[in-house]
DNA sequence: CGACATGATATGCTATACTATATAATTTAT
DNA sequence: ATAAATTATATAGTATAGCATATCATGTCG
C-alpha cells in the first residue's frame, strides 16, 4: 500500500529529506566547488552518507543536518507559520539578482565563493 | 557576540536539540494547553518520547521534528546565514506585543488559541 | 586510451532513535 | 490532604541513522 509506484516523470518521490532541503544543500555544495567527499570531511561524515542524504535515501538526525547546512553558511530556524511566506520571499529576494535597470554594485553574495580550482595531486 | 550561553551550574550539558528549539516547542505546546500525551497523539509519538525530545535526552530525526513543529503551527526553514538576524528580528517583532503608544488593533496572534478548558471526564 | 575525480551502491557493524508499556515522581486541582 | 493529571524514568525490542570500507559506473582531462 505504501508502495505506490507513482514515480512521477520528475521528482522521483523518495522518503528522505524534503526536496528543497536536498536541492539547496547540493546546490550550495556545488557552488563552492566541493565534492561529496570534501563536504563530508568538513563535517565528519563519509562520502556515501552525504550521497544518501542528498539523494533522499535516508533522513538524517537533526544535529547531522544542522552540521551540514552550517558549513554551507546556512542555518535552520523555527518559523511561525504566519511568517513563512515573508521569510521565503526574503530569501528569494536575495537569491534572485534583484532585477532592476541598474545592477546593484555588489552581487547578492551569499556563499558566493570562488569555486577555487583544485589540482589532482592535492589531498 | 552571540547570545551568551549562560551555562551556569545548571543546564547540565545535554546532547539533544538546541535549547531554543526545545523551549519553543514546549512553550507552543503549553500555549495550546496540550500535555505531552496530547501532542504526541497528534503526531503519532508516545508521551515518553516527547518528554525525551523536550528535555534534550535525545536528538530526533529531522522528519520527526518537522512533524512536531507543524502541528504547533510552525515550520522549519533553511536560511542563508546573512539573513538569519533579519529573520530572527522578524520573529521577535511578532512575538513581542509591539510596544508603541497606540496598541495595534489586532493582537500579534500566532498560535494564540484559547487554551480550551478540558474537563476530567473527557476522553 | 589510461589516470583520476566524483558519485552511487553494497556490506557488516555500532549507536541510537523510535515503539510499547509500566510505573515512579511531580505538579495541579478539588 | 487526597485525587487526578502530567511528566519523568525504566525496560525491552525494532528500525534505522551513522561509521568504515570497498567497489562500480561515469565523467573529465592529459
Amino acid at each position: 500500500m505504501t508502495h505506490d509506484t507513482l514515480r512521477r516523470i520528475k521528482p522521483l518521490r523518495l522518503k528522505g529529506l524534503p526536496e528543497d532541503f536536498r536541492l539547496k544543500i547540493k546546490e550550495a555544495r556545488l557552488k563552492r566547488g566541493w565534492g561529496q567527499r570534501e563536504l563530508g570531511a568538513k563535517v565528519g561524515l563519509p562520502q556515501p552518507h552525504i550521497s544518501a542524504i542528498e539523494s533522499g535515501e535516508i533522513v538524517p538526525r537533526f544535529d547531522t543536518l544542522l552540521d551540514l547546512v552550517r558549513v554551507l553558511d546556512q542555518d535552520i530556524l523555527l518559523i511561525p507559520r504566519t511568517l513563512v511566506p515573508a521569510v521565503q520571499s526574503l530569501i528569494r529576494a536575495q537569491r534572485e539578482p534583484a532585477e532592476s535597470e541598474e545592477q546593484s554594485l555588489y552581487a547578492a553574495d551569499d556563499e558566493e565563493n570562488a569555486p577555487k580550482e583544485k589540482r589532482h595531486d592535492e589531498v
